[in-house]
DNA sequence: ACACTAGTTTATCAGATGATAAATAAAACT
DNA sequence: AGTTTTATTTATCATCTGATAAACTAGTGT
């Protein structure tokens, strides 16, 4: 069988190196997101339209390529602003919290981002559990010090573990929204900033009522 | 260099089929659980102290190995006590939920479980997705029904995606403690127990709080 | 127009890896 | 004990896959 030669195939271009290796990472991101870190070289070249050997004049090893990928989804992750909105106390609770998970969500539940972000973790990748303690550090326990002025609690004491899996759960069942639509594939509701108000509302409430008796 | 035997090696003992089928399953689990689908036959061959040959005497394929393996890690995780446990309406709905998340998290936030799970949902796999709906249907639906009476509300149409999603972001933010553990080795509290009961008792009273007012 | 530079391709390697066939030996049977 | 059966190993294949070297050619400068 003959191959005709009739799609638009553009006279392979020449791309300056800066400008390639661009390329080739950003269709590494959405190509491992996919595949896992088992995706083939080849396959990759395959959809950059190049040939594989071409990869390796950009990244002399596979793992020098998936490096670069697992930074560019890690990297500048950490808005400064989100901090501000956190810790400005002449707004709500329940108004920073919803526009701090509005902010946030729409930078990391994506679905490259969040899929890199599990198979990385799955690796055991360094990387990641930085980026874990990066989120303790910079997010939930200024939260959890949210928390407290906010339930009318003292804040003398360094912030628990107790506290920090407290927050963990809404912050997780939130990111668990994103794994739901982007790893399960399941059916979630097309507005997020719903469940994110509903869920911020509850555990605030919830929170500062049980801890008002014991 | 030679290599002395001053090793403790059984004399190689021949099991039963069924036996030795069992063997391969179980250390398959563990070591897929660890190394990810990608594992290579020949090194789980070596964690059984046999060759790598004799696995494809009870696995003609790889795939089917670890379709053995899901199928070990998916099968049977559904209690029909929890069923019954939820829908008790002679005890309060925060202890059913408590027990509920006490009997689930052993079960299933172990190492091998979680981390076989998350594999094969990154896979695409049609099992991950048909035990997501199931959970939805014999555990979240009958919970956000009980959700419904606790707060006083009327029980007549359908649980809607919003109801199910606010339950899920508890189901999704416990279950993530388990990720935390198993995939992102970070830093958790020692009892699960008090994490449970916290977040039930405030996703129960802030639900209840905030359904009043609107 | 010619030569040079460097981005890209062609050809190929070496080792890894899933899988198979034949040889071996432990257990079971007579 | 001798024979048969079959669990297990040894040897090996075919293919895949990351990686390398040399050939090729589009672009650039003179």
């Amino acid at each position: 069988m003959t191959v005709r030669k009739t799609d638009t195939k553009l006279p392979k271009k020449r791309l300056r190196p800066e400008n390639r290796e661009q390329q080739i990472l950003d269709e590494a991101v959405s190509f491992f997101a996919e595949k896992g870190i088992s995706g083939k070289t080849r396959e990759l070249a395959d959809r950059l339209g190049i040939t594989q050997p071409l990869l390796y004049r950009y990244f002399p090893t596979k793992r020098d390529l998936i490096e670069g990928v697992f930074e560019k989804v890690y990297l500048n992750k950490l808005n400064p602003e989100w901090l501000k909105t956190i810790t400005d106390r002449d707004r709500t609770l329940q108004d920073r919290l919803c526009e701090f998970y509005r902010s946030y969500s729409a930078a990391t539940y994506r679905y490259d981002w969040i899929r890199v972000y599990m198979f990385s973790a799955l690796m055991g990748e360094e990387m990641n559990r930085r980026y874990t303690k990066l989120i303790e550090k910079e997010i939930l326990t200024p939260i959890c010090v949210e928390l407290r002025e906010h339930c009318g609690l003292p804040s003398k004491k360094r912030v628990s573990q107790a506290e920090l899996d407290h927050i963990w759960v809404l912050h997780g069942g939130l990111f668990y929204f994103a794994i739901r639509k982007h790893i399960y594939h399941g059916r979630v509701s097309k507005n997020f900033s719903v469940v994110v108000e509903r869920a911020v509302n509850a555990m605030l409430e919830g929170t500062k009522s049980i801890s008002a008796d014991p």
